[in-house]
DNA sequence: ATCATTTGTTTCTTATAGGAAACTTTTCCA
DNA sequence: TGGAAAAGTTTCCTATAAGAAACAAATGAT
């Protein structure tokens, strides 16, 4: 953390005009990089760079984005505006079966923590039914990245490219949800699994 | 995911100069807003407007800004860009106990799915050894989100602002990590938690 | 079909972003 | 200390973003 920033672990601070520039120092000195060598690696003059430090200047998005992948900047933070999002120094628990339940034909989700609204990460716990393979249907799919977490029972995790996959609890999966994905329990009961869903 | 691959739920394709406007202009289609409502609701012109979805502009940082917040539009997909991440496509699997440890003093961690490096949520299990509740140190904290998921034993959850939380096996927690958090195992044995962090 | 209205595109103009170079400040070594 | 080199800022100029208005295309009503 740097100068700039007031108390040691402040959280982005919103409605500040300054914000982005701020975000782009801290990221640039703490690669230890001058403007030059920064402006080398994105791509960009060490005199626009200056600029964008200090708000003097509107930034195109193309210039940020470079930026961004230089700098290994989290993108999400430089949109970070108006008011924090009602994540902001809060918690919520959601106690063993206490979560919102949604059903489907094969799957029972219990969705968790849905209090807060504005998270990012959405877990669930799914209950697969046993049933036998052959009912397979079609893919899911979606943008993002999921992980998946074995909690019991045994299962088969099926995903596009990849050969079907095994598991049982405690096993884990981390996938790109974009491709085609599913599952079905493949014990004798019900499989149990959680899902964090980002995006 | 390759370049190849043209399916109707093609993945956000990288190295598409067009990205941009194509994503702006589905997302306006997705609230069936005219470019004259998505401007206005943005506080942008409907020229300029046109001109993005288009691709005949480089617009700002700050246009783009407002109008992901008027379109609610998912920030980090917009800076996909050169090459997909190494996650495009994958999927990588940890089986119970093969995680990358990590050893602490206090905890011990096992890092799961670490073969996919550009994956934006880190999910590893603790074992929180089980011990007296005057040990316990300092806050924890880190900007971001995270998701703590009760696999076994019994724990209390600690955060700043808010009272003691006691949980048991199957009980969750969703929190912004910026808040000073810790847990400290209660029971007769160890606990082990599940924890899903972001950014 | 014809005309009116609405939606999207293309000028046209002005304000400003972005880079080169001049200038200033800081660093650090003799 | 002083002076050179490096880091950062400001100035200046050109290319272009952004909005207004003119234009074109699509939609809808009679």
């Amino acid at each position: 953390m740097d100068p700039v920033s007031q108390s040691e672990d402040e959280i982005a601070d919103a409605s500040d005009p300054d914000h982005l520039g701020k975000m782009i120092r801290e990221a640039r000195l703490r690669k230890g990089w001058t403007l030059e060598e920064a402006g080398k690696a994105a791509g960009i003059g060490r005199s626009t760079l200056s600029k964008i430090e200090n708000s003097q200047t509107r930034p195109s998005f193309d210039i940020v984005r470079r930026l961004t992948k230089a700098l290994e900047l989290k993108t999400p933070q430089l949109f970070v505006q108006s008011g924090p999002s009602d994540i902001s120094g809060r918690r919520d628990v959601t106690f063993a079966g206490g979560g919102e339940m949604q059903e489907t034909p094969t799957y029972s989700h219990e969705l968790l923590c849905t209090e807060l609204t504005s998270k990012r990460m959405f877990p669930y716990i799914s209950t697969i039914k046993a049933r036998d393979v052959s009912e397979f249907e079609s893919w899911i799919r979606h943008r993002g990245e999921e992980f998946m977490f074995v909690i019991s029972g045994e299962l088969t995790f099926f995903t596009e490219h990849y050969r079907p996959l095994p598991m049982k609890a405690g096993d884990s999966v981390y996938y790109d949800s974009g491709m085609g994905h599913g599952c079905i329990s493949t014990g004798e009961e019900d499989a149990k699994v959680l899902w964090v869903s980002l995006e």
